[in-house]
DNA sequence: GTGACTTACTTTCAGAATGGTAGTATTGTT
DNA sequence: AACAATACTACCATTCTGAAAGTAAGTCAC
């Protein structure tokens, strides 16, 4: 995909996809959210080739998604922290799970919960203002033009 | 990417992504959602090349997420809508906007209206059960084991 | 201090996926 | 008859991906 529908894409849908929006990338983030920091804990935990995982971390580096930080100097060794875009990416990766969950469910799931009060989290979308939960109603998209 | 981290995977978010998990895919279900329904609009409005967008038609349609329609006969005109597998995908294309919106802004974004009352919708991720802002805390995945 | 081990990669390369252009099939329109 | 619209398919060059192996810097066991 080029950088037509991408970078300077009005779309905010498309610009995010520019950044994360390959299945490595949200994987990643996933992990990441999960306490995974180091190159082999994500190479381990998604089967990724290393060479894969090294342009996707380094990506998501320089989209600052993640931080690269050196925790060892001798030997020199680093990891990967979220920086706050990359935790607030969050959201995104709930509402990804739950539809997983309820239209490709079946079997046993993988559960999330929060980390500190330690109950599960079933997350739904709604709209700040009313809290109106989004679901089936049709939108309609509006493109401020360039003039 | 290969089967492993997909299909029969128990996280949730390796499901969704083994099912809609690239760019292509996202950007149509955004366009259908946003009324376009023929392979023509798709094109036009994507930029996308019509073997990829034949191919991505096609996995979508398959996966259950889009329905292939005939709207006409002579000539023979098929088109594509909206399952609801693929309608309550909603709530996910919102909340990567409104990453793309938060962390990609500037300029001039596209924005979101429900195209019933006409109001602008901003979509927050919210606990089901609390009702919780689902923001930056760090979350914990429990996957059950197999035996 | 030699060999095994760990971590974080890089190199290489075959094969798959992608994107661009052009062409096809069926029908309606003028 | 010529042209346009719609929904594709064929072909092909380029790019991307994945798998295996190798490398570099250092630690640890004895």
């Amino acid at each position: 995909m080029d950088n037509e529908n991408s970078c300077d894409n009005p779309c905010p849908i498309a610009r995010s996809l520019a950044v994360a929006g390959d299945a490595w990338s949200i994987l990643i983030l996933r992990d990441a959210h999960a306490g995974l920091t180091r190159f082999d804990q994500f190479r381990k935990s998604l089967g990724i080739a290393p060479t894969m995982l090294t342009r996707r971390l380094a990506a998501l580096t320089e989209e600052g998604l993640l931080e690269k930080r050196r925790y060892s100097e001798h030997p020199p060794r680093e990891e990967y922290l979220l920086t706050a875009a990359g935790r607030d990416f969050l959201p995104v990766l709930f509402m990804i799970g739950a539809w997983g969950r309820q239209y490709r469910g079946g079997g046993k799931l993988t559960r999330f919960f929060d980390a500190e009060t330690g109950t599960e989290i079933k997350a739904i979308a709604v709209d700040e203002v009313t809290g109106a939960k989004i679901g089936t109603r049709p939108m309609r998209m509006v493109t401020p033009d360039e003039s």
